[in-house]
Formats: structure tokens, sequence, C-alpha cells
DNA sequence: AGTTTCGGCGCC
DNA sequence: AAAGGGCGCCGAAACT
């Protein structure tokens, strides 16, 4: 038995709630609390919150030390509404919503805020327009009623129920904040890049390393000027195109060992070096601002930080507290498990439902027994792979797993004649794939475009969301969207399972990357958090596909540092 | 002078 | 060896 309540901050401070029915319906009259916090910490009993914006309200619980087991973000669910119905571009606010129910004009939505660097509270900002209660329960209604209008309701309620608990998530993981050793930090970047100068210039490796370029250049080069770089090149008798490691590093010259070396390092000191310490690392956490389904194929992204592009060699900084532990789970080929999943191909459903590698069990039916070839043929199935290797190995495994591919290549079909294609659960994918907030408002109307293909059946493609598109691209897009994104609904319901696990223990999720996870938790507690993410994993599993024979299984970790693991 | 795009590379 | 999907971030270049 759910208890659901409806929630509306107020302006003061306050708060306005209402009980609802199963129907969405309130069953009682509006209440206005004088405090937030308080309205829902004095009703314990209540499952699931009714909310318009996660963002907007749960930091502010979260800072006074409320949690809640459940809620419903309205906003998101506009979103992922809107896209099923084939409106990507349709202003997703509460207000719009409101504005499109009652007829009136539709406002715009507001801009995205970006995170400040070291700013004092992003989160507390007012995100969005609020309504009064009484309008947000209008388009709550709504809302159900439009997920009965989808193409499998069970599983659209099942998406918006995911998003909005991987909003709770992401909101809680911006409380908590990464475990980070400032110390340890700056110890690497001194080992790594030697002593700062005065004046903010180049640390001193990176100086001698430059000093090295341009030595073997036999004049002066910036190493970190692309078109510097190819001029010197050429001057030497070698036509560059890029300055691309994979491109430079077969060139015989002695100037690309010290260059290769510069640029690995340059990219540490200006991506995480001390000034991104100074900006992103308070208090021995890193904050960057997780954002739930930031990406269209439901992948979160970070806001601030590149907290979803952590360097290997960094990750030494990411220490448990004395007496903690972080738990480290990544799950294995999490996207050719989905795949065989969504694709329900016989062949791949047997590899996938055994938790040992899969590549190796791929490569020995089809690939005599070379993994590398199988990995870059699955691989090159899911991102579409057009040449190389990946493709000629493609047939291969279209003899073997004929419907796993023909999975995907309808996919792409369907993205590139710019039909609707989705995610298991229904994450519904732009028609003009890949294309942002600001080109959205565009997507679905095709525009004859000079450079753009024209198809053997003479259809001319739709106007690119980027510069690079064009229908084929469209097509890998679409290809990819069904497995990636399909993995982001799996993965939803894997943290909503561990998220709940943790509840009942002193644990912390405190980071999330697309398939993998860390949890800081006491020591004594490592082993029950092993356990749970193995079980949330495998209940998120039955849950998103159904009865499957296909596993999700997690490599896991625990150890005190995060490069410890694996 | 301020804003947008590009090149390159980090992560999955 | 080289290339297909999704992102964010930085400084420089290119633009208003």
């Amino acid at each position: 038995m759910t208890d659901r309540w409806a929630l509306a901050p107020a302006e003061d401070g306050g708060a306005d709630v209402a009980p609802l029915g199963p129907d969405g319906l309130p069953t009682g009259p509006v209440r206005r609390e004088s405090d937030l916090a308080g309205a829902v910490r004095s009703r314990p009993e209540v499952t699931r919150w009714v909310w318009r914006s996660t963002p907007e309200v749960y930091p502010r619980l979260l800072a006074t030390g409320v949690r809640v087991e459940r809620c419903y973000d309205i906003e998101d669910a506009e979103t992922l509404l809107l896209g099923h119905e084939g409106r990507y571009g349709e202003p997703r606010s509460a207000a719009a919503a409101l504005a499109r129910l009652r007829g009136g004009p539709v406002p715009p939505d507001p801009p995205q805020r970006s995170a400040e660097p070291g700013a004092q509270s992003p989160l507390f900002e007012p995100t969005g327009t609020r309504l009064p209660l009484t309008d947000l329960l209008a388009v709550y209604a709504e809302q159900l009623r439009r997920h009965e209008r989808t193409a499998h309701p069970d599983r659209m309620r099942l998406l918006t129920a995911a998003e909005s608990a991987g909003m709770l998530v992401a909101a809680e993981m911006n409380h908590s904040g990464l475990p980070w050793s400032a110390e340890v930090h700056r110890r690497l970047l001194h080992d790594l890049l030697g002593e700062r100068y005065a004046g903010g210039g180049e640390p001193r490796r990176l100086a001698e390393l430059a000093d090295e370029v341009s030595a073997a250049f036999g004049r002066r080069v910036r190493p970190d000027l692309p078109a510097d770089v190819i001029k010197a090149f050429a001057q030497a008798g070698t036509k560059v195109k890029s300055t691309r490691r994979w491109e430079i590093q077969s060139v015989d010259h002695p100037a690309v060992g010290p260059l290769l070396e510069y640029k690995k390092l340059y990219r540490i000191w200006v991506a995480h070096g001390w000034s991104w310490l100074q900006d992103w690392v308070r208090d021995g956490r890193f904050r960057p601002e997780f954002l739930a389904g930031g990406t269209v194929t439901g992948r979160w992204v970070t806001n601030g930080g590149g907290g979803l592009q952590i360097p290997k060699v960094i990750r030494r900084a990411v220490v448990a507290d004395p007496g903690w532990r972080l738990v480290v789970a990544d799950a294995d080929q999490m996207e050719p498990r989905v795949l065989a999943a969504v694709s329900r191909d016989p062949g791949l459903m047997e590899v996938a439902g055994r938790e040992s590698d899969l590549y190796q069990s791929v490569s020995d039916r089809a690939f005599s027994g070379d993994r590398d070839q199988a990995k870059i043929a699955v691989l090159g199935a899911i991102y579409g792979q057009t040449s190389g290797d990946g493709l000629k190995n493609l047939a291969a495994l279209r003899r073997r797993f004929p419907k796993a591919v023909a999975y995907v290549d309808e996919a792409a079909r369907a993205g590139e004649e710019g039909r609707l294609v989705r995610t298991w659960l229904g994450r519904t994918c732009p028609p003009a794939a890949g294309a942002g907030d600001d080109a959205a408002g565009e997507a679905g109307i095709p525009i004859a475009d000079d450079d753009a293909e024209t198809q053997a059946d003479g259809q001319t493609a739709w106007v690119p969301g980027y510069a690079s598109s064009n229908s084929r691209a469209r097509g890998r897009f679409a290809r990819n969207f069904v497995v990636q994104g399909s993995a982001a609904d799996w993965a939803l319901l894997m943290l909503a399972g561990l998220r709940r696990a943790c509840a009942d223990l002193k644990a912390e999720l405190v980071f999330f990357q697309h398939d993998e996870v860390i949890v800081h938790c006491p020591a004594e507690e490592a082993d029950t958090v092993v356990q749970a993410i193995r079980a949330s994993a495998d209940l998120a599993g039955r849950l998103t596909f159904g009865e499957t024979p296909v596993r999700f299984p997690f490599t896991t970790a625990v150890v005190e540092c995060y490069a410890d693991a694996k």
C-alpha cells in the first residue's frame, strides 16, 4: 500500500501538501505547512512524494537531514512523456504542461543554468517556475492518463518511476560528494608535473617537455597549439592532418615522444590540476553536480568538474574515510548483455546467461576464440562501425546472432528514416538524432540540406542537429540509442534497488558512471553492500526486461582507494 | 570585448 | 591499425 502525497514549496519556505488517491486525485484538502522539511519529516508514512522538480525540493530536504523513500518528478516525467509522444522540443516545464492542458499560451522553458566552480550552493537556486499545488495536481493526473496511452503503460510507469528514483540518487550524491584527498591529489600533481612556477604558467615538467619538442624541431614550437605543431611537422617533411595521438604516434620524428608525453600531462594539468582542485574539492569531498537523465539516451551527466571523466591516474585521490571502504562495482559487458535482453537473440541470450566473460564466449562461437575480434565485432554492431575489422567481423556475428544484429539494424533503419526509436522501457530518441536543446525545436522538420545524402529510395535527409549529421549518422545514433538507452534504463533500476538497500545501512552512494557505482561505507558493511549490488542487479534485470535468462554480473572491489580497484 | 566553435582528449 | 555511439572540459581560434 503506497501512501502518496503531493507537495509544492511556497515562496516563504513553507509548503502546500495534499494526500492523493490511487488515481492521482487528492483525497483531502490542501494543507499549508510553515516549514517545507517539517512537512515531510512529520509524515514518515508517506512512501511517494509527488512534486514538480526534484532539484528544486530535495536538496533542501537533504540539507536538514530529511530523506524520502520515493518521489514522482513531474517535469522529468513530462520530458519522457513528450518524447514518447514524438513531441521532442516542446517546452517541458510543468507550467507548459498546464498551459497545454488548459489551452493557454505555452511558456518556453527557462534557460538551463550551469554550475559555477566552487559556488556555495548552486543547488539551492530556484529552478523553473513554480505552480500552485492544485495546478500541479491537474498536470499530474493528466500525466497518469498519458502513461496509459503509451505502447507499454507498465514499462512507461516503470521508466518515470526509475528516473525519479535516479533524481533522488543524484541529489543524494550531490549532497554527500565523493571522498577526495586534496593532499594525495597535490602529491600526485607534483610527482607528475613537477613544481609550479609563480605566475601560474606551466609547471616544470611541462616546460621541460616543451623545450624538448622545440629542440627536436630546431625552433620554438608550442606543443599545445595544433596549428603550430602541424606546421612544424610539415617543415620537417612530414604531413599530418591533425595532432591527434593516434595519427602522431606512428610518425618517425624525435619530437613525437616528448610531444605525446606533453599532451598527456597537459591534459591533466588543465583538466584536473591545481585550479580544478581549488574549484571543486571542499571539505574532503569532490562535488560535481550529477544530473540524472541528462542525455537523450538516459545516461547521466555532471554539470561541472568533469565528474564522469576522472582520469585513471587521478583516482588515487579518491580515498575512503578512516575505518570506511569504497565498494567499487563495475557491470561486466553491460551493453552486449542488454542487447541480448532486448533482442531476445537465442544465441546471445545463452551467452549472456552466464556470468563468465561474454566476449570470450562470443569468440568461441563465432571467432575461433579470438576475444579481441569478437569484442570489436560486438561493439562495432552496437556503435555502427562502418569500416575496418569491425565491419568484416560483423558478417560472422550476424551468422551466429542474427536476431541481435537485426535488432540494431532495424533501429538504424528507423533512425535513418526519421521514425521514432525507443529503449526497452520507452525512452524515445528524438527524430533528429543528437539534437540538443537548442536544435530540438526543429526536430522532425524535414528540410533539404546541401551536404546531406540522398538515399537510394530518393528520400531526402533530415535537417542535421549538428554539423556532421546526416542520415547515416542518425542511423548510427539510433542503433546505439536502443542499446545504450536500454542499458541506462536497467542501470537506473539497479541504482534504485541499491539505494533502498543502503537506506538501512550507514553506507552512502557516492558515485555513478554509466555502468559503475561506488558505495562509501564502514568497513564492516562492505560485504553486505557487495551482496546488495548483486541483488539489485538481478532484480533490475527482471524488472526491466521481464523474465530473461540474461545475467548482469558485477566485478566488485572493496578498497580504501579508488585507484586500487581493478 | 564577449560569445561561439573547434581541436583534442578524458571517461563509459 | 583505426574507428563506430554517448558525454564534459579546456584553451585557442574564429566569430560577432
